[in-house]
DNA sequence: TCGCAGTGCGTAGTAAAGTACGCATATACG
DNA sequence: CGTATATGCGTACTTTACTACGCACTGCGA
């Protein structure tokens, strides 16, 4: 019985929701609309409020272009089968680059990650 | 897509579940005790009459041994969002960037990419 | 100044997920 | 035979996901 109610993991998916919704440079409503949700839906979820179905996950990682596995992990799916998509790797192979835009890629986001790195 | 959704889903997720449940020699309560749900839902769980939360799937995904997502697949998350493992949702995920850092990136990389051609 | 359109959110209500309690059948043992 | 136990399920109830409606605030143009 340890278990207590721990839900901080859903305002953890909030925030990355929230996020990943201005980075599409989206509303909440236009989000809504996409998804097929109520406005204020969004804003629950967004502050972690409640715990979206399966149904909800997938129309969100289907709007904001994110797979869905990565919204389940928040939620808890992560007891293994963890997905972790790694920046770095995804541009050394990305075939739209050339090489010096890769190089370049990296060298900004090494400075990202370093700074924040602690 | 008419909002009449089917949810003949739900039967072959409950279907599965009733078959690996008693690959596993056990009865509906025992199922329910080793997930915390009630012997009743697991009944209808297996009947197809709800749509679990991921909380029970990955608790019956648990108990039964089952990778979490071939549970997922049943519920629908595999009809599509293949991985689309491209750079920028690799960046959009990352969870070691700020919103401003990923903006950039986006931008930059927007940058390189369009002016590539297409 | 005045709307007015767009944003996020509080809240009361509806729909669906999940539970408590009990019934019916089946097998087993005295 | 009776009854004890284990199984799966019907159903009323509680809890939670989700929606409809509207309020407060922020720019923006007349």
């Amino acid at each position: 019985m340890s278990d207590k109610d721990e839900r901080s993991h859903l305002v953890g998916l909030g925030a990355f929701i929230r996020s990943q919704r201005r980075l599409a440079q989206l509303s909440q409503r236009e989000l809504a609309k996409l998804t097929k949700l109520s406005d204020p839906y969004v804003s629950q979820l967004e502050r972690g409020l409640h715990e979206p179905s399966v149904r909800v996950l997938r129309a969100l990682g289907n709007a904001l272009n994110i797979p869905t596995e990565t919204l389940m992990g928040y939620v808890g799916l992560t007891d293994e089968s963890a997905a972790d998509i790694d920046t770095a790797s995804a541009i050394r192979q990305d075939p739209k680059l050339s090489d010096a835009q890769k190089a370049a890629m990296l060298e900004i986001y090494k400075g990202f990650t370093d700074e924040a790195g602690k």
